[in-house]
DNA sequence: AACACCCTCAACCGCTAAATA
DNA sequence: CTATTTAGCGGTTGAGGGTGT
């Protein structure tokens, strides 16, 4: 809501300018992250927390890679992007110093438009093509392939219980989620590496490499389809759950 | 040189979920 | 239990640099 006996100051916009990123570096490494909402008062920048946290996360961040993507990394977004779609943050998670920014940014100025994939186009041209199109089809190609906005079957982060621990089992609990996390993600991706030949749980007959409507494009595929899914969903040493699932 | 067009990517927007008061 | 705040996500925009004519 506007308040009107205050006029606020409008956050500052724009371009990040070299002082400013160091205010706000000095700034979080004596302070550390978050509370970002008080981040722009304390540290002098007239910036708003959102923006000042993007910085930080983009940006400034340590170990934080810059410059282009290797051949390795590539072929890495584009294997998870088939796996994932567009859920940047997961597949950034596997790139060592890039951000889930960085990797969107990549896939749609690079490999988005190339068309590596076959079959997805441009953003501009879909956008084209879904004008032209009749009514039903339109219905179709404006599918989500995976958007935040649709709520999928399953959320690829863990659900975070901690409701009535104190702080520091609260830590606890978080510290194993991302030890969970980065477990069941990177069994995921061994499994995606070695075409889907993996010990953990048999594999179903869509997900073997010679099944001919192995399709991930447009459509948001069947969750039984995306190890990722199985991995959290049936927990990483078992193999319960995922036959029950199987057409 | 001047202009138009294209491309890239940093930053912003709108939204949801989780945490907190 | 409800309201508010905070963090995070994916989609989109637009400034600025590059390239073609």
């Amino acid at each position: 809501m506007e308040n009107n006996k205050e006029t606020k100051a409008q956050p500052k916009r724009g371009l990040w300018k070299p002082e400013e990123d160091l205010i706000l570096k000095n700034y979080i490494e004596t302070h550390g992250e978050g509370n970002w909402a008080t981040v722009s008062k304390r540290s002098g920048l007239m910036r708003g927390g959102k923006s000042c946290r993007l910085r930080w996360k983009n940006y400034l961040r340590p170990n934080i890679k810059r410059g282009g993507m290797s051949k390795e990394e590539e072929d890495l977004i584009i294997r998870m992007h088939k796996l994932l779609g567009n859920r940047w943050s997961l597949i950034a998670g596997r790139l060592p110093g890039r951000t889930d920014n960085e990797v969107k940014n990549y896939w749609n100025t690079h490999l988005n438009k190339k068309s590596i994939l076959g079959k997805r186009k441009a953003v501009d041209s879909n956008k084209k093509q879904i004008e032209n199109e009749d009514t039903e089809t339109l219905q179709d190609s404006k599918k989500p392939s995976q958007s935040h906005n649709s709520q999928p079957i399953f959320s690829t982060s863990p659900k975070r219980t901690t409701e009535g621990l104190d702080l520091d089992e609260k830590k606890e609990v978080k510290e194993q989620i991302s030890v969970r996390d980065t477990s069941w993600m990177e069994r995921a991706v061994q499994c995606f590496n070695n075409d889907y030949d993996y010990d953990m749980v048999e594999t179903p007959v869509m997900m073997q490499p010679n099944y001919s409507n192995f399709v991930f494009d447009e459509d948001p595929f069947p969750f039984y389809l995306d190890s990722f899914v199985q991995f959290e969903a049936f927990g990483t040493d078992s193999d319960v759950g995922i036959q029950s699932f199987l057409p």
